[in-house]
DNA sequence: CCGAATCCGTACTGATACTG
DNA sequence: CAGTATCAGTACGGATTCGG
């Protein structure tokens, strides 16, 4: 165990780095790719999209459980990030499709090793948690 | 009930799986991390505890943006999912050390990698935004 | 067929005050 | 020092409706 300092006031990086070398900086980063794919659907819709090129309707009927709304401002998003494109079709049903580009399945690689990750200790976290759970009180206005 | 979708000709799989080893599995396990990390604290706490233990008032100061209210609850959750160890002395000021576990530091590794594919990307995620806002109208009372 | 606009409930977040 | 409790503002997400 290490010894930290009592006097760490302002100055967290005064510990030694056994392994990490971590900077504030770096979570700045880890948050912007965070704030583009944390949220509920952008995995799902790039990942949807991997396999090839879909119309609107073909996406709500790939992901039955997002909403229109949803899809239409995670898909903008996307768009306006550059990780997905939209080609619109002037016909008169109008065609719209919607193609990852490379930097969206370069994206996708990456957020596909936190699944690999999250495959690896998936079990263990959820030991964790029920084990947790078991002590510390749910507490749910549990009746039984 | 909606009737969105009468026409139940539309073929859904109808892509081929040209590269792309995509199941929607693998949104799940995604999803599952980016739950637990995906908020706005997570990996900030994880990454200040990666240099070493430290106290609760420590992560205040370290930390100075994050309130009370939120330190404690995402460090509950970290320590739950057994990503960060609470270690409480029985002294008569308490005191309680929070220690980043292996199972946190190999999760802080993979998210740190997105933070890496972040840093790559950056430039040309803002350009891409930047060009598309200057298209598609931000619209936000702009005129002054 | 594609999408924008609206309404509304819920969850997350932060500020503050209080306790052991 | 190390939390807990309560309240309020905001952002998110879903259902529905309308327009091109």
């Amino acid at each position: 165990m290490r010894t930290v300092g009592t006097d760490v006031r302002l100055r967290v990086a005064q510990a030694p780095e056994p392994c990490a070398h971590w900077a504030n900086r770096d979570a700045d980063l880890v948050r912007e790719v965070l704030d583009l794919v944390g949220d509920k659907w952008s995995v799902l819709l790039l990942g949807t999209l991997a396999s090839g090129p879909l119309r609107y309707s073909d996406l709500i009927a790939a992901v039955p459980a997002i909403s229109q709304r949803m899809l239409t401002l995670t898909l903008k998003q996307l768009q306006r990030a550059g990780f997905v494109e939209r080609t619109s079709h002037p016909e008169v049903p109008p065609r719209v499709e919607y193609t990852i580009t490379e930097l969206g399945s370069s994206l996708l690689s990456a957020v596909l090793a936190l699944g690999t990750w999250s495959t690896e200790h998936q079990a263990q976290i959820r030991g964790n948690q029920a084990a947790f759970d078991a002590v510390e009180p749910p507490e749910a206005g549990k009746a039984e």
